[in-house]
RNA sequence: GCGCGCGUAGCUCAGCUGGAUAGAGCGUCGGCCUCCGGAGCCGAAGGUCGUGGGUUCGAAUCCCGCCGCGCGCACCA
């Protein structure tokens, strides 16, 4: 049981014991300011109220009533209006060295999710181009995300949807045809068409004697080349869903009949609607168009059903918040089906846009790709642990700016680099020490010599990973994860620098040991979380 | 115009579900240092949290108005 659980176990039972009604939930909490205490709580102000007395009062009385021991705290002191100030117990502190080096790689992970079924989906790109760089912010997000989901207890699919059946690939077939018409010569690319190298490349693999459509090659083409953007990346999918298959499979005439037979829609202007202002869209929208084709989000309503129908009953999707017009006429699509799909199903991450910038300019071409610079692009310049790690430093909601020199910086100053590097050092003291980390006994070793402030601080940062994975994953935001990770480097280093390992006397240096161990273990397993290498040198 | 998101230190951004004197990195300034692993370490300055109200013991955080920026508002995806 980690610090927080067991302060608030106290908590409750001194305040139980002073007559505070039973279904009090103590909030325990980290203070900002780090000088106050390791936590603290707010309880004697809520009590305030109901117990008809005074915050210091009460605050008085349940410090009263508390084990020191049982809490593993050192002092308790009462502060401002009423606030109670634990500091924790050094010994008991260095002690959770000992649990954090026995549970290793399973250091942070949760049962919360009690294996339920959920369904990420991100990237989803048509199969019309190489992935751009906003591609590549989902692809880190959506498998943070994922990641953050499996170290919580769920159990995740990674899922990529296929846009390869509307217009779009019309506009793709259309564009390749026309490199293939003009030959040698310039080619005509008609409206809405697709102008990058890559168009042109296909065109020329495709060979007529096959017999293969020049649609189905470039869909083929297309998807191969996405693969290799991903596998660069190091993501991988359990499932690439086909929107055509919805039609094949006739999911999407089965959902419109459905829309139909519920009395969810009307037929107006040679179109067929649907009334998704009854569930809180600001207009209706057209499921058939006038000339007997289904809009795009018909289909992305079919799809959905099928996610639910699959026995996901948790659904994400990652995407980019340009199109977050289209969550309201997704959810509206859904509950107007009566299938039970709760109101907010699916779930939405969305994020921002990303700017690359070099040398203090911004980058927008790419040779392969025309008009944009392609995940690819990103990580031949930076690799990369550097461009997962700067996609995931931001919060999905603000914009990003990559710069790619400071991602590309040997230094310091370049925070993957800076994580990285603090992993290295643990482990570089086994290497110097001629140790093998992992086979390291620390059963018998005692602990609580570990009461310098920079171990203490650190240690305490260590304890805390797994109730920021914990936070993370219920807020579906991976950048806490990134702040974490450079949280702990900076203890790490601080650490480092301030004292030795190997050559201080043999009860220092197996304590010593034990926490460089712990530590290596906590940036690795954050590291990992985030898919980004820890490397054992630099 | 309507909807969503964002305005926090010179710059880039954190600030978890309302808590104490609002933080970090970079940059600036002032000192040290060469150590298991490298241009590293310590300290300082720097803020009306866009703005005006409201909610309450308490607001960067929640609610409303206004200003600014981004995105979206198709019988495109």
């Amino acid at each position: 049981m980690n610090f927080a659980d067991r302060i608030r176990a106290e908590l409750k039972r001194a305040a139980l014991s002073i007559g505070a009604p039973s279904n009090i939930d103590p909030l325990v909490e980290r203070p900002r300011d780090p000088m106050h205490a390791d936590w603290a709580s707010n309880i004697a102000m809520v009590l305030a109220r109901p117990l008809k007395r005074k915050p210091a009062e009460i605050a008085t009385a349940i410090r009263d009533a508390i084990s020191l021991a049982d809490a593993g705290v050192d002092r308790i002191e009462i502060a401002g209006p009423g606030f109670l100030n634990f500091r924790l117990d050094p010994a008991a502190v260095a002690n959770t060295v000992r649990d954090i080096v026995a549970a290793n790689e399973n250091f942070g992970r949760g049962s919360e999710g009690e294996h339920c079924p959920v369904v990420v989906e991100f990237v989803s790109a048509n199969p019309t181009g190489p992935l751009h760089v906003g591609h590549g912010r989902q692809a880190a997000l959506g498998d943070a995300i994922s990641s953050l989901l499996e170290w919580t207890g769920w159990h995740v699919s990674r899922e990529y949807y296929y846009n390869d059946a509307g217009v779009q690939i019309d506009n793709l077939e259309l564009s390749v045809r026309a490199h293939i018409d003009a030959g040698d010569g310039e080619a005509v690319i008609p409206e809405g068409g697709y102008h990058g190298e890559y168009i042109r490349e296909i065109a020329s693999r495709y060979d007529a004697s096959t017999l293969e459509t020049v649609r189905n090659f470039a869909v083929r083409a297309l998807r191969a080349e996405q693969d290799l953007d991903l596998q660069a990346f190091g993501v991988q999918f359990d499932t690439y869903y086909l929107e055509s298959s919805l039609y094949i499979d006739g999911k999407v005439r089965e959902t419109v009949e459905r829309l139909i037979a519920n009395d969810q829609t009307y037929e107006k202007d040679g179109a067929l609607w649907l009334r998704t202002t009854d569930y809180g869209d600001d207009k209706d929208r057209v499921m058939r168009k006038s000339d007997g084709t289904y809009t795009y989000f018909v289909p992305d309503v079919a799809y959905h059903v099928t996610k639910w129908q699959r026995g996901f009953t948790r659904a994400i999707n990652v995407q980019g918040a340009d199109h977050h017009g289209t969550t309201t006429r997704v959810r509206a699509g859904l509950r107007a089906l009566h299938m039970g799909i709760p109101e907010g199903y699916p779930e939405y991450a969305l994020h921002q846009m990303v700017t690359i910038v070099k040398q203090g300019d911004e980058v927008k071409i790419s040779k392969r790709a025309g008009s944009y610079v392609t995940v690819r692009d990103l990580i031949d310049w930076v690799g990369r642990d550097a461009v997962r790690f700067f996609f995931l430093m931001r919060k999905g909601d603000s914009p990003l700016i990559f710069d790619v020199d400071l991602a590309l910086s040997q230094s310091e100053e370049n925070p993957v680099y800076y994580v990285q590097m603090a992993h290295a050092r643990m482990s570089g003291i086994f290497r110097v020490g001629e140790l093998d980390a992992a086979k390291m006994d620390i059963s018998a070793v005692d602990l609580s010599v570990l009461t310098e402030p920079e171990e203490q601080d650190l240690i305490k940062q260590l304890i805390d990973f797994p109730a920021e994975v914990d936070g993370a994953a219920k807020a579906l935001e991976p950048h806490r994860i990134t702040a974490y990770a450079l949280d702990t480097a900076r203890l790490a280093h601080a650490w480092y620098h301030k004292h030795h390992v190997l050559g201080e006397p043999a009860p220092v240096m197996s304590a010593r040991l034990a926490l460089a161990r712990a530590t290596q273990i906590v940036i690795r397993n954050t590291l990992g979380l985030l898919g980004i290498s820890a490397p054992e040198r630099m």
